[in-house]
DNA sequence: TTGTAGGCGTTATCAG
DNA sequence: CTGATAACGCCTACAA
């Protein structure tokens, strides 16, 4: 490999000027840029990171920390393809890179040991749930000032960097949707409890019946685990209070899909006799049959926002606010929830 | 951070006796090994990732390339997310990390950038296509011996080190298997020629309907580009010819969704009026109605082996050869694929 | 505007 | 078995 130094040869100047030269740095001869830029590309000297990290006393990764489950797929690829994408352009506009950490959520989870490596200035957290351990976790990073950013999770009674989605509001529109177009008994199938965004929804939920004053008895509340197959099972209880069931809103597509799968197993078709909709818009809620309506969620954007906002964190001396952001969600109709036939006996 | 020079004075040993520690090399006193591993406790003391890095010359980085191509979803999240996982697996295993990085294909396509800033000593790279520029950058790769490895793509007249999947075998057996259900007039859903996968499937078919004496007029060859709406919009040719088809092979999951969904429009209802199977058995293929038959990819070891692979080149100086590994494939039948009626009129 | 020189935290080689 | 001591390639005051 070529280095700095045979370049300050072959340039005839100092090695500091080499590095000057590269980084831009203090006023200089144009002529002598000139010339070390010319020596740099006959050699074809490009600068060793490694070495750069190392003087510079930080790694330029940005760590993006995913929850690692073989074989359990509760979350959709589509969900952290988006947000790792996002990331992805993001970090590549301020040169940095993203070094990515599969992590089992149920090993004793020390993030501290992401930055101790030095191999990371700052992460990105994706998939983190409400547990004992990754509060302790992340409480102990933000004691020890270590640069991170949430990404579609909160803590109650915490308050961390985070970004996040409206699903408060999203869910309120889901919900008001249906009830535009006609349905009144509509049940909710909910997510783990784990997930804020599953205390999210419900509130949204919980806020639209209440102001359409209608009533919630408990057998339209439905609880999954944001897989396929848990909707698909939420099915037969469902399908025991049909009578009480006209609408569905669900907390995720993959959800809304094995419920619908699993309705359809009992003769009842989503779209024709029931509505529902689900949450994500992700490829799955156009794959469905019929065409899944749901709540398009801007994971992109939150991958994006979430590395800009702790990346400028760095360069701001640390001092990044714990703060909460929240982008907007919108409603994509589809098929699923469009009225037929109103079982409004 | 505390560095190695302060366990070694709490320690009253020298910084050469805690590295040897901390590396496990060379003969040594228990007791010395004791005082230091008790000081580094004390003071907790972890080695800088960089700084070994640096003094090593090889950063431990293993890159991952994928193509990055926002709004374009020719790959399904899912492909991607099950190799990562594989590479993943391996790497931790190998205490390597991963650096992520988003290529825009149509940029000028230069891996070597990727080695020469020294963040990664190999690269495993994904989704990449037959085209001049891929070529090219590849071909130059491999002339300055940076090790990498491909995953499920092979180029024509190259030799590369890549890890593949058995596709000619795998749409081979998908053929014979829609002609033991009885099916005579199959069609061929293709994705595009640039990846050698489409014409490892092509082969397979062909050699499934040439071993069964079965024509293959044109009309049965279709192509799409992998997307759900290349699927989608091949629905209108094969309709035209529908008296010509009673089951159709696609190349992945994602095309015969959306080609069941375009027939569906026009009222041929997968594995009632025609049989169907797709390929990768993706999350895809289960949430479909019907569920799809298809052809199962094991993307997770491939991503495995191919990391495994080009990090065990590392170790034996770099004499990685450039083979080709092809994993097996398997086929699983669901409801797409069933004979209901046959209307082999 | 440019050069000098110390330092970054390890590894690895050589003595002892 | 252990301790010095050069690298490693670059950054960055500080000096000129």
């Amino acid at each position: 490999m070529v280095t700095r130094k045979e370049v300050a040869e072959l340039a005839g100047v100092s090695e500091a000027t080499v590095s000057r030269v590269f980084n831009g740095l203090g006023p200089m001869k144009p002529a002598t840029k000139e010339r070390v830029l010319e020596a740099a590309k006959q050699l074809n000297y490009h600068p060793n990171a490694i070495a750069q990290s190392f003087a510079r006393r930080r790694s330029g990764n940005l760590g993006v920390v995913l929850p690692y489950m073989p074989k359990v797929h509760l979350f959709s690829a589509f969900y952290f393809s988006e947000i790792l994408s996002g990331i992805g352009e993001q970090v590549r506009e301020q040169g940095y890179d993203m070094l990515l950490s599969l992590l089992t959520p149920d090993e004793s989870l020390d993030y501290t040991r992401l930055y101790r490596s030095q191999k990371v200035d700052a992460c990105v957290i994706l998939g983190s749930r409400d547990t004992p351990q990754q509060r302790e976790s992340l409480m102990q990073l933000q004691a020890q000032g270590l640069p991170f950013c949430l990404v579609n999770q909160s803590f109650e009674g915490l308050s961390f960097h985070e970004v996040d989605a409206d699903h408060v509001e999203g869910s309120y529109r889901a919900v008001r949707h249906l009830q535009e177009e006609g349905y009144r008994k509509i049940a909710f199938l909910n997510g783990s409890p784990q997930y804020s965004n599953s205390g999210d929804r419900l509130q949204g939920y919980m806020k639209a019946m209440s102001e359409a004053g209608l009533e919630v008895p408990p057998e339209l509340l439905l609880e999954g685990n944001y897989s396929r197959k848990s909707g698909y099972e939420a099915a037969s209880g469902l399908w025991e209070h049909r009578d009480q069931v006209e609408a569905v809103f669900a907390a995720n597509d993959r959800m809304a899909i094995g419920l619908m799968q699993g309705l359809r197993e009992r003769g009842w078709i989503a779209g024709r006799d029931f509505a529902i909709i689900g949450c994500d818009d992700s490829d799955a809620a156009k794959l469905s049959d019929p065409p899944l309506s749901s709540i398009n969620v801007p994971f992109y954007e939150m991958g994006k926002e979430a590395a800009r906002s702790v990346l400028a964190g760095l360069l701001h001396g640390g001092g990044t606010k714990d703060t909460r952001i929240k982008l907007p969600t919108s409603l994509v109709v589809r098929q699923s929830s469009r009225a037929v036939i109103i079982n409004d006996s």
